[in-house]
DNA sequence: TAGCGTTCTGACCAATTGGTCAAAAGACCA
DNA sequence: TGGTCTTTTGACCAATTGGTCAGAACGCTA
């Protein structure tokens, strides 16, 4: 294949890319970027270095495929809230799976939050674009529930940043977590599932 | 000083060893350990590196040490919650020095961030031990609050983490903040203080 | 089964990185 | 001023790391 023109990939290309790409999500969310080697991900993966790079061009490749297709689902449980629902039922439901989320996918989570931590060089302006698009978007629908007395009016940014701080900590901070509660992992999500909607719902001030 | 007793550090030594431990700052907590290297640290603090490494056995022994000084630092806040006060000034209180550190000390929090993120290899025991004791007893005490219903009822531990989860969101995840708000770097904190203020106190339903 | 494109490997490379060492340069006091 | 201890440096090293390359092995189809 010697033309420039891209081939459709073969049907082993397409197995492999997706094995990397699961090993490099482990190995990446673990250490960070700077962190993770290529032959970890190589071995995580089953595969010799030089063979994981006859899949990708480069240690940067990999972490920039799977950056792009992070951002998406980062952003999807935000954007599902719905502008015409009732405020509480979406509110709950947002924040509900935010929470699946950090349950289900904590390696993405960590990823993301690695990236930021760092100062999101190589996630760069996707933050200033589309994600701040988004929740511009949806701040506009929360100031109108406010403006109907429907919520109680605060700054609806910030509110969004404290839904994000409060789900992705149980994945972002995982081992904290564990070491303060013991692991037992079956009750840490319905326990925290509770505790938010109290907190977020009725407030700690007794009525 | 050939022999093994540790002589009394001299005044050079303080100080190169403060403006070392300074720069391993700055260059721990924007790119964590692995990231970080002793030249960058050594270019940072204005010495050679055979210099740096004169100070400080390793690599290992300047993030330890800047580990070792950032949990009680951490846990303080915390720590001068007092049991007799009153839930709600007590409360009020914790939360505005917690969001205080994230805006005076973002650098110590990080470190922090990167080194939990990780999965705490180096920050170890020091979770599951003093860090989880401390917890532990606060929870006793919130829970008291509880029972005699000045606050509402609710999960301690996880009251603990949806605080600390709010509060160093402005440190860790500082880009993604001000790429959405754009900077405006002095109303940010004093919005999310108010935030955060209404959210806990009154919870998002009107009553 | 022969041929050709795809997949895979071992050997290798240059740059970076944590760390060492002998010796030079400074600082301080008798 | 000389001598001794502390501080600093340039040269160097071994290990690690991202990446290359020529060719071997494989697998599909004519």
């Amino acid at each position: 294949m010697a033309d420039g023109a891209q081939r459709k990939p073969t049907r082993i290309q397409m197995q492999k890319r997706e094995l990397i790409r699961e090993a490099a999500l482990d190995v990446f969310s673990a250490h960070g970027f700077r962190g993770a080697t290529l032959d970890q991900i190589a071995e995580a993966a089953g595969l010799s270095k030089p063979n994981l790079l006859y899949y990708f061009e480069s240690k940067e490749a990999i972490h920039a495929e799977l950056m792009d297709r992070l951002l998406d689902t980062w952003l999807n449980p935000l954007r599902e809230m719905d502008p015409d629902g009732d405020p509480l039922t979406e509110l709950r439901g947002y924040i509900q799976r935010k929470l699946e989320a950090s349950r289900d996918y904590p390696r993405e989570s960590r990823l993301f939050a690695n990236e930021i931590l760092q100062g999101a060089p190589r996630l760069g302006s996707e933050l200033s674009g589309p994600l701040r698009a988004l929740v511009e978007d949806k701040s506009v629908v929360l100031r109108q529930w406010m403006a109907q007395g429907r919520i109680v009016r605060m700054d609806p940014q910030h509110l969004i940043f404290a839904i994000w701080a409060v789900t992705q900590h149980y994945a972002d901070f995982d081992v904290q977590v564990q070491a303060v509660l013991g692991s037992n992992d079956e009750a840490r999500f319905h326990d925290a599932a509770a505790t938010i909607e109290t907190l977020f719902f009725k407030g700690l001030l007794p009525r």
